[in-house]
DNA sequence: GCATCGTGTCAACACATGTTCACTAGTGAT
DNA sequence: ATCACTAGTGAACATGTGTTGACACGATGC
């Protein structure tokens, strides 16, 4: 180990800012996600098929991953890289107030739309991966109830609940999502009036449960 | 077709008793559910690896199923008759009253757990399977929401609420035991202290939705 | 006893898979 | 110009894959 040699200053560690390489490791993760549009599933994806699609023979792979699981777990940081990108957006924009709800729910799907292959990843990789891509997934569910419970926490009728009321509130509203999400990514893409119907669904999901979480004062 | 000649009286349709044949049909389901314990999704078996398990060679496979994918519809066909089972069962039981939701949610995990590879299978393949297998899985679960909508009905709290809205409560409740149910699968087994926590967590949810969709009576 | 069918075996096929090794071409630093 | 290094190549390997066709064996009906 040690990288005695060459690479002198910067870069501290594995990002040659941005040669040839990293084009290529961009292809082998474009082509893993294109590969999974449709029928198939991540797991049942192979290596030289990756590495076809992505321009480069079966061997010039390991430059870049030791196996398809690391690939795995790159194409989840991007995913939630992403997502997390524009949840702290969405925290700078506070919403209008009144269809604060409606408007949220929108968005986000939009965003999914914008982002179905990734998404289509995780919704797939979330149950079925290996150990290690699901419960990277699951690490970064996690994280992301935790912050909506933070973000949720200063709203006027959530004010009474305690910490882990507030997060399996919070747990309740990303599941939500995620169903949402689910249903969005399988609907086709055209039919306008599902998704307005699946869009409006969601949001009186979820206003049910801020009424729910808004009654709930009574013993724990 | 006509199946002419022999098999002259009973056994309407596809269902000869139980000879050897639906032996070896069983074990072939069973093998395929047995490799999905653990890494593996069902996407990613091999046919000869079922056969293999199930104590045949790999031809007598297509004596029993056309395609790994026909298989995995028998397994949805098995796996949701069992819980529709479960559902009618209770029915019949109209719980306590005071700790209603508790009961409902302990008894229907005690199920999963009984029953912990069927559902690891449904789990798994609701979002990466075959389209026919995806879809399957999904016409099963709203086909449950539709009976748990009709069974929330007549409750009390619910009275108040139109069909559609009934629905969308339904399905929160469907969406947090899947979520609870999916928890479990990934939990250790032993573990009795995350198994109560998850318990109860799911509890509070649900008793949380109820609340919620007690006080629905505004707008639609 | 004999023929018939249903369930299963065996062998073979053409191909796909992960991984390895020695190799080449291109780059940047000295 | 030379050097070290890196991303990518090509061929080879042992093994696993779905599917097929011809055959074996036991039951069941006559």
């Amino acid at each position: 180990m040690k990288r005695l040699r060459k690479k002198p200053v910067e870069d501290a560690d594995a990002s040659p800012r941005d040669g040839r390489k990293q084009r290529t490791r961009r292809a082998l993760m474009d082509a893993a996600l294109t590969l999974l549009e449709g029928e198939r599933s991540f797991s049942s994806l192979s290596l030289r098929e990756v590495a076809k699609v992505g321009g480069v023979v079966p061997a010039a792979f390991y430059r870049h991953f030791g196996s398809m699981e690391d690939l795995g777990l790159a194409l989840i940081d991007d995913a939630f890289a992403a997502l997390r990108a524009l949840m702290r957006e969405a925290r700078g924009t506070p919403q209008p107030g009144e269809h604060q709800i409606a408007s949220s729910v929108r968005t986000f799907l939009q965003y999914v739309d914008s982002h179905r292959l990734q998404f289509q990843f995780i919704a797939k990789e979330r149950m079925s991966g290996s150990t290690a891509v699901r419960l990277g997934i699951r690490k970064e569910i996690r994280l992301w109830v935790s912050e909506l419970a933070a973000d949720l926490a200063p709203l006027p009728p959530l004010r009474a609940l305690n910490g882990d009321t507030l997060r399996l509130v919070a747990g309740l509203v990303v599941q939500t999502m995620m169903g949402a999400t689910e249903l969005l990514l399988d609907a086709d893409p055209q039919d306008r009036n599902e998704r307005a119907r699946l869009e409006s669904g969601a949001a009186k999901q979820l206003t049910l449960i801020f009424l729910g979480a808004a009654q709930w004062t009574a013993d724990p």
